[in-house]
RNA sequence: GUGGGUGUAGCUCAACGGUUAGAGCAUCGGACUGUGGAUCCGAAGGUUGGGGGUUCGAUUCCCCUCACUCACCCCA
């Protein structure tokens, strides 16, 4: 069996990526119906972009000197010689989306969602894929900041439903174009003060992006930041109001939230509000959500002067943390005897299929017993029993396995029966 | 990209450098050819992640490599 060794090593699932079995997919079903239940309750629709985009997109869009760009994108040229780009993020798709189809000239609200898979090229740890999934929300063209404590409140509504506890809401702002390159000024001067203190990629992070020093975790780095001017005393006017007002709306919502003056997200993109919600119960990568306003890229995009607002969901992390009651199958077990039975089975399974009954059915020889058996390790509801005194009768024997209460009737005495149990089963979708 | 930890059956784990690498659970078959869960008996399942080295002898010690995992970093 040599042929099986080499080829359990050789086509293993690629690194950072795996396989979600049957096992599993029921809790990713009912987050995902969970989700589009309620971003639907607050209006939003869903839009479904490509997996792959131009290169340029997310160069433009995520930002050329983030992190995600420069050194996380799965890259490649088609054969038509067109550089292209697994998506790492979904915000850009959708900006790209309503500029090409001129969604912003529609009379329905832009407010869209999304889930699936998202790719970076990271080295691989808990609660860290290099294929990994998001339920994403974007919201376009609303500038109150009601609307940044809403999209707020609706993550705070969805991780409830699915059962997930222990969090913990942070919220910053990050300011705009006004008013950041002072706040940037301020801290680099900082930084230069304190230069022998900080580790060398720090020193770094104060010439490119000082902002990110909050983020370092090395003690003497962050005794220093702690000395460093804080964002809110830089807001211009607009952007400090904007602030106030997510905290008047959070408040009225009464989502406890803490103001984060160190939460800078990693995309180049976000303007005043930033927001992020974070379990207890995981790792270091500990971030279930998290978006914020990005009020100039679709301008930037050569579109309409339209603000946006998003957040995007870690769909692995959430599942390891999420408590999700999952709705139990409910089958029927055909249980046949002999070839005649069998043919008749056969029959009865297709009848009661097309009736909305699942059945399980399988082709292999069995006396009455091995079927319970096996019956029993499927978990099946019911067992349909069919032998030959059935067939002579034209009424067949059901069993339901919980109670062991057995009864005998026609197909569609049967059915009438089990329609009400069957009934509670969630559509396919 | 940088560190640490771990790789033995489908799963959870044993085996002092020394016979043919074992056990529990799971799987399959039988006891048991018209009614499940239990019990008993049996079978199958492994190049000990891969490669090299030390040794009379390596699952065990050393090196390389791959994978998984945790952390840095980054982020969902």
């Amino acid at each position: 069996m040599t042929e099986d060794a080499s080829a359990k090593k050789d086509l293993a699932a690629v690194k950072g990526t795996k396989d979600i079995l049957p096992k599993e997919v029921e809790s990713w079903r009912a987050l995902e119906r969970l989700a589009r239940e309620t971003f639907e309750l607050y209006g939003y629709r869903e839009l479904r972009a490509p997996v792959f985009e131009t290169t340029e997109l997310f160069e433009k869009g995520t930002g050329a000197t983030s992190d995600i760009v420069t050194k996380e994108m799965y890259t490649f040229t088609d054969k038509g010689g067109r550089s292209l780009t697994l998506r790492p993020e979904y915000t850009p798709s959708v900006v790209r989306a309503i500029i090409e189809h001129r969604l912003d000239l529609e009379v329905e609200p832009m407010r869209y969602y999304y889930m699936g898979p998202m790719f970076r090229y990271d080295k691989p740890q808990k609660g860290r894929y290099r294929q990994f999934h998001q339920v994403d929300i974007e919201v376009f063209g609303e500038k109150d900041a009601a609307v940044d404590a809403e999209i707020i409140e609706m993550a705070d509504s969805l991780l409830r439903k699915l059962g997930v506890s222990g969090t913990e809401t942070l919220v910053n702002s990050v300011g705009c174009r006004e008013c950041r390159p002072a706040y940037s000024q301020a801290l680099r001067e900082a930084a230069g003060k304190r230069k022998s203190d900080l580790c060398p990629d720090c020193q770094r992070k104060a010439e490119t992006n000082p902002l990110r020093i909050f983020d370092c975790k090395v003690e003497s780095c962050q005794a220093a930041a702690r000395s460093f001017p804080v964002i809110q005393d830089f807001l211009c006017g607009e952007c400090l109001s904007h602030f106030n007002t997510l905290l008047v709306f959070l408040n009225q919502y009464r989502i406890p939230y803490r103001v984060e003056p160190r939460l800078v997200r990693g995309l180049d993109y976000y303007t005043k509000t930033t927001f992020e919600i974070v379990s207890s119960h995981l790792g270091a990568q500990n971030a279930l959500l998290g978006g914020g306003r990005y009020d100039d890229m679709m301008k930037d995009f050569g579109g309409p002067d339209v603000c946006g607002i998003g957040f995007a969901m870690g769909m692995e992390r959430v599942l390891a943390v999420a408590e999700l009651a999952v709705p139990k199958r409910k089958s029927l077990y055909l249980a046949y005897l002999g070839d005649e039975a069998k043919k008749s089975g056969l029959e009865l399974a297709r009848y009661f299929r097309a009736n909305g009954v699942e059945c399980l059915v399988e082709f292999k020889d069995r006396g009455m017993k091995a079927h319970f058996g096996r019956a029993n390790k499927l978990q099946a509801a019911w067992v349909l029993v069919v032998g030959e005194d059935e067939m002579k009768k034209s009424r067949f024997g059901l069993k339901e396995m919980a109670t062991g209460r057995q009864v005998e009737g026609t197909r569609e005495e049967l059915l009438a029966l089990l329609r009400d149990k069957v009934r509670g089963i969630e559509a396919p979708c």
